[in-house]
DNA sequence: TTGAAAGCGCTAACAT
DNA sequence: ATGTTAGCGCTTTCAA
């Protein structure tokens, strides 16, 4: 018998833990110092296209995914942008995502969302947690936030988009409506469609400021044509169509004179078309209704709810495009501020006169 | 005249660039070294009352942010938890995300949201982008990636969590529901109450699997029972009430011998219901109808759309937990497999036997 | 075109 | 209970 080594099972053989792969192993596969293969993958720098091959193959060849930590803390450069929203069970604010993710898309830039809740407090965690992470820009629904969120997003030395709405004091820039005149425009148009009785549905959150001060602006301009709101209901959680349902009813046996029902989202709205189309009410001669926010949803009902496009779409692409070209230097003051117009869609459950 | 100090306004004075704060100025703001405030701020060791008080009010007063990369370098710990899926705008993946925020919430990691858009090459990209910052773990829909992602999955050194299908094979964890079995079942529930002539409607997405296999499943065992699909009808883009109006629009004026639809989704099943009850077309008498997902939606409709709850909500809490548990130490093992049980919600456009 | 050295801001590990 | 030292894995800067 020859002498074989024989390797004993239990000895204690280094089994080297699996450890993330660093700059320093492409290095010494590639046979290149780290600072070349550091250029060759960031593309940085003259790099002799022989050594390219060789570092690429390396790196490929490994699987090596670089370590962002790192590069971050080197260079002070972070590619993300801080997304807060305050939820994304309200389809709006997935599609604000989705106009951010889009224009972020096209540059370096990675979006990273947080949720609050509507919570001031949560808002005020979420953030310190992003800012935290050090990124290169902020979007931020509202223009409501407590002191120290102000603070640290002014802090921050970073571009800040305040969006969805525009009525307030913006930090930095701010993208959106004015829901003030969204409330008081539809208010208008509903009397001039010669509505008197007029109802309000809508969510039973003070602090949702958006819906608040709709109903502010609705109101108001009602005020000025001598009318009031007759009646109002609120509710919370659960599935908006069926609370359209159930509060349209409510309502409507509770002051029957009504012959218009303005819903602060379109979902209770539809909800409420529903209702009355089931029971027979003729929509919109003995009622009318308008919703708010113009979701694709609409297009599918009976018939088409009123409503008023908030433009949650543009309004994610616009603080997106303002962030990234903060960003690469293209544009250098700060506090743009971008007005869209909401655009009232008649539809047809607003009588025409 | 007195000779006062005229400070000219053109010198060089040297206006310190707004600089992030770092440990270094608390340290000296509370006269306590970097390594004590660090350890204040973590809730870390033991510190007397009297430091950890100055070192708190120097923090606040500053408005110390702590800088998460370098903390993150420095212990090579990440509280970071990728999630990627496929869209924002199907509200099925936001559902999801609520429940991982759920359960994330009560422990010290942070979801990060990636958007693949159903592409797999995408999706490459996006979990490289993830991967690189190095997150405790990964938790991504579906089991079908390329090769390289699943390379990087395994590579990651992380737990994973591929998340709403069981139907494969797993890199890691699984949490989902069979989706072959959605389809199976559906099948002979429809077939049971009687209806033979049956048509599909669904996503024109070669890329949804998960559709697919429902689909499979669902013409599988419909073949058992000697029953094959009559028509079908496929749709892109837009709003999914719409088409589901106009696709079983289409489906039932080219084969009026149907007497049921499947819907891939409740959102054209909602729209076909609504065709059917504008179109006075007695359902489930004549036709019917069952949609999948049981969206909260389907309440407020004027008839329940049949359905098949697909958990989302729960899958996500589930996924959330098990990384949790993973990172925590608390479970050592991988590879946990949960399949929820899809139930069977008959609602109202089913009929009954 | 390539490489070497010196940090980025924090924390682990070890003093004291 | 508090401080000191040595990195974490990269990039910046400077040198060759």
């Amino acid at each position: 018998m020859t002498d074989e080594k024989i390797v004993p099972m239990n000895e204690d053989i280094e089994i080297p833990p699996r450890r993330p792969l660093t700059l320093k192993d492409v290095s010494e596969a590639s046979g290149v110092s780290e600072m070349t293969v550091s250029r060759v993958l960031r593309n940085r720098g003259d790099v002799s296209e022989a050594t390219r091959e060789k570092v690429l193959q390396a790196a490929k060849s490994l699987g090596y995914v670089p370590n962002k930590i790192a590069g971050a803390l080197a260079s002070s450069r972070v590619n993300l942008v801080a997304v807060v929203i305050p939820s994304l069970s309200n389809m709006v604010f997935p599609e604000v995502l989705t106009g951010v993710s889009e224009v972020l898309d096209e540059t370096p830039l990675q979006p990273v969302v947080g949720v609050t809740n509507y919570l001031p407090e949560k808002e005020e965690e979420v953030l310190f947690e992003m800012l935290s992470w050090r990124p290169s820009g902020v979007i931020i629904a509202g223009l409501e936030h407590t002191d120290a969120s102000r603070a640290m997003l002014k802090a921050a030395g970073v571009p800040v988009v305040e969006i969805m709405d525009v009525d307030g004091e913006p930090i930095d820039a701010v993208v959106g409506i004015s829901h003030r005149r969204a409330g008081r425009e539809m208010a208008r148009a509903i009397v001039k469609a010669g509505y008197q009785n007029i109802g309000f549905l809508g969510t039973k959150m003070p602090l949702d400021h958006r819906a608040r001060k709709r109903f502010e602006g609705f109101t108001e301009a009602l005020a000025k044509e001598g009318v009031e709101v007759m009646d109002q209901e609120f509710y919370s959680g659960g599935s908006a169509l069926a609370k359209g349902r159930e509060m349209t009813e409510t309502i409507l046996n509770r002051s029957p004179d009504i012959d218009f029902l303005y819903y602060s989202n379109d979902m209770i709205g539809a909800g409420g078309l529903l209702y009355c189309l089931d029971n027979s009410i003729d929509v919109p001669g003995q009622v009318g209704l308008a919703g708010f926010n113009g979701v694709d949803l609409l297009e599918g009902l009976p018939r088409k709810l009123a409503t008023m496009d908030s433009g949650r779409l543009e309004i994610g692409r616009e603080a997106a495009r303002i962030i990234a070209a903060r960003i690469d230097g293209t544009e250098e003051t700060g506090g743009r501020r971008v007005e869209l117009t909401p655009k009232l869609e008649v539809g047809e459950t607003l009588r025409r006169r």
